[in-house]
DNA sequence: TACTCGATTAACT
DNA sequence: GTTAATCGAGTAG
């Protein structure tokens, strides 16, 4: 379950891979939404993203952190530890949980019969449970930096900052 | 072709 | 609080 995420808007935030333009890394994000965007960040760790918002107008949500539900043992051998709460609580952590890699980069994250899909588990949020925040690692991004672009469930031991 | 640095994490002091 | 780990996209020349 998607417990925490950020939004990147738009081809002026300076916060954005989109920011200066296309390349071929963040092509997919130019394009339609409902597709997986994942990179590769600090030559160790693979980030999640879906590209949100209508062709042409690039946008993505970054999964910040997720609350296991099943699979956990497989997570545990994934992550090398035990310890629940260390399993997905950040971007990093989630894609070497998940076994998420480049393979999935712009693949359909609506596809039941791809490796990797989101699915609606049919709860709803409260309002009052969802918190906006200050999004994280994008202190060069000017006056973007201070945007409240984050959001994550109040109170859940698995997002990655408080 | 060469250089810089990042939407992070874990392991240090 | 500081830093090492280590890849490749983006950019300048």
């Amino acid at each position: 379950m998607i417990v925490e995420t950020e939004a990147y808007v738009g081809p002026q935030d300076l916060a954005s891979h989109a920011s200066r333009g296309k390349t071929p890394r963040n092509e997919i994000m130019f394009g339609d939404a409902g597709y997986w965007y994942v990179y590769l960040i600090y030559g160790f760790y693979n980030c999640l993203n879906i590209v949100t918002e209508n062709k042409d107008y690039p946008s993505a949500v970054l999964i910040r952190a997720v609350e296991p539900v099943e699979g956990i043992s497989l997570m545990e051998i994934n992550r090398k530890t035990t310890k629940l709460e260390n399993l997905t609580s950040g971007p990093g952590k989630l894609c070497q949980a998940f076994g998420i890699d480049k393979k999935l980069n712009c693949l359909s994250c609506l596809d039941k019969d791809s490796t990797l899909f989101i699915a609606d588990i049919g709860i709803t949020i409260p309002k009052n449970k969802i918190k906006k925040a200050k999004r994280v690692g994008v202190d060069y991004a000017g006056k973007w930096k201070d945007k409240l672009l984050r959001f994550y469930l109040k109170d859940n031991p698995f997002v990655s900052k408080k």
